[in-house]
DNA sequence: CTGAAAGCGCTTACAG
DNA sequence: CTGAAAGCGCTTACAG
């Protein structure tokens, strides 16, 4: 006769259906050997006293949060690439009864690791199971994060200045295939002269470079890249990379964008100089995000999966949790030309 | 001499310590009947250790999740009037060692509340303490949380179709005086012929509209209002409102903007039109947004402090956690007219 | 297949 | 002021 309306609990629904603690429980977690007839006896009662499980019970007994942590650091949340890895992540981690939060940091990349702040849901334990780091990570966030003793695994592309071996699990898109591809496809074509346009300030650029650098001396091609460091607006970097490329003389009869922003910001200003696309320009951009289609014709581009990128940091990450020990992974995804219309060929 | 580096609890701490659970329990929550040197004795073991307290265990024993829920229904995130309250939520809940996780639903105003679906961290028990209710909030959404059994508050002015009283906590401000405040300031600077610009379908403007309506005919002047039914974009229907007033003979003295995105809208036709403000038209909006400041000259509006609004919406919500039995409280915040450069005094 | 018991890491009356 | 004990609501070996 208390006031309190008592929580019901796993005692409750065990007295109910008449069998000990255990059983609920076991039927609870989905768990074989609970007999079809007390299963049903325990499901009965725990539809009719409304039970629902305490969540931190549950966790303190399991020793897991089922809890993750998507750590965006140095960067704008609403980045669109950021945003549909954070939408895998959240929809695969709903499959497997995980919740994820989300943080964003922002930290200084010559501090010293233990400077770096935390969020306050890691400064204390049992809440978070794992982290997935992505955004700008360099080595001293890194060490921050593995001074935690939280499990991560990290956005490979965006790990910044550590060589290309790594001590931790790690899921990355192979930028240098993609590269290769579209260079192939543009090749195929009869292009001879391709400019590549992307501020190899950030590694990502820098790795599509690379690749297009050494597949263009391979085939001994022109080299016309508009590498220049510019922070900001990308779609504004696009543009003013245009009206570099179309000083050159002779003019190149392809560009390749380092990302789909910048080739809509080459495909506003070309537009705007009475350049037609593809016939008297080929383009083609990375990424295959929303700008691809906002192009008109629309772009022929490489795309990066990326909400299965998300999908396979979780699973990643879900993996280490059920074994710690295992050796670091790296997961690599291909990336996929998509042709759309930017692209013509070139007759000698 | 186990492999797993074993968490450590604070057993560990009070062994090291030589001291009870209880006395390093105490010491970690502050409180009292502890005296200084066993304190000091304790916090040493505590760094020496490098002891953290693990969340869950806390959360369990003390029945509390020292966690609240923000939700934000059937709108926008980014709306920038929420967007300021949940900074005040945060901040006053980070105060009180409170973590607030945000949740965005949608749901249909006819539904039945047991239709309503309900995000994922209020499907399990335990995680939640309390809620926080703003956006679009129906009667049915209010029965759907009630159902939850987890004490919450609302902001007030978003409470639609509930008349005035109600049976629950909630915060808001004050919308009626603000706008006496606005018509008499106008009144005071001799204007007698003043517009108000809002769509009244929605609840608070219909508030202003109501107490603009009041004030008018005691004060006997003439009412021109501009309260069609417009989905959409804010700024568009103030551009539009302002070429139905400037269709109006006599030409009002003054208009009365619902919101500062109105009021922009407003602005930024009659500047077009070449219609002078204040000279030839004075302008006051409502909320005090950014807008009031890219206003050119700057707008003289009625200031709604929105962070505190999160504030008091947390206060109330802790008081209730900690009183249950409590009688509903209304809060009301006053609003401020702030007076800046849009009015100008008329001369009969 | 199933029950009784121990354990998770804290907090909070209850005695001293 | 402080310690020993009970309790929070689950899970998980351990025996049957």
């Amino acid at each position: 006769m208390k006031k309190a309306p008592r929580i019901v609990t796993i005692e409750d629904v065990a007295r109910e259906a008449g069998v000990g603690l255990g059983t609920v429980s076991r039927v609870l977690n989905h768990q074989a050997h609970v007999s079809h007839s007390t299963q049903n006896r325990v499901l009965a009662s725990i539809r009719r006293l409304k039970f629902v499980p305490h969540s931190h019970a549950r966790r303190m007994g399991r020793r897991r949060a089922e809890m993750v942590c998507f750590i965006l650091s140095n960067r704008e949340f609403l980045h669109p690439f950021h945003a549909r890895i954070f939408q895998g992540v959240e929809r695969c981690a709903r499959e497997w009864k995980h919740h994820v939060v989300f943080v964003g940091v922002q930290y200084d990349r010559d501090a010293r690791p233990s400077q770096i702040p935390l969020p306050a849901i890691l400064q204390e334990r049992g809440s978070i199971d794992g982290l997935i780091l992505a955004g700008m990570i360099y080595g001293n966030f890194i060490r921050r994060m593995e001074s935690l003793g939280i499990p991560f695994v990290a956005f490979g592309n965006n790990v910044l200045g550590l060589g290309r071996r790594h001590e931790f699990d790690e899921v990355l898109y192979d930028a240098r295939v993609g590269v290769q591809d579209a260079i192939e496809h543009l090749y195929s074509l009869g292009h001879r002269s391709i400019a590549y346009v992307g501020d190899i300030s950030f590694p990502w650029f820098q790795e599509e470079y690379d690749a297009y650098i050494d597949i263009t001396q391979t085939k001994n091609l022109r080299t016309l890249a508009v590498t220049s460091l510019q922070s900001g607006d990308e779609v504004k970097y696009g543009e003013w990379a245009a009206s570099v490329v179309l000083r050159e003389k002779p003019l190149p009869t392809a560009v390749f964008a380092g990302n789909d922003q910048i080739a809509y910001g080459l495909w506003r200003l070309f537009k705007r100089r009475g350049v037609r696309i593809p016939n008297d320009m080929s383009l083609v951009g990375f990424d295959d995000t929303e700008e691809a289609l906002l192009i008109d014709p629309p772009l022929t581009t490489v795309r990066v999966d990326k909400e299965k990128i998300g999908y396979l940091c979780i699973q990643t990450l879900l993996e280490r949790l059920s074994r710690p020990g295992r050796s670091p992974r790296r997961v690599v995804l291909p990336t996929k030309l998509v042709i759309r219309e930017t692209v013509s060929s070139i007759s000698h």
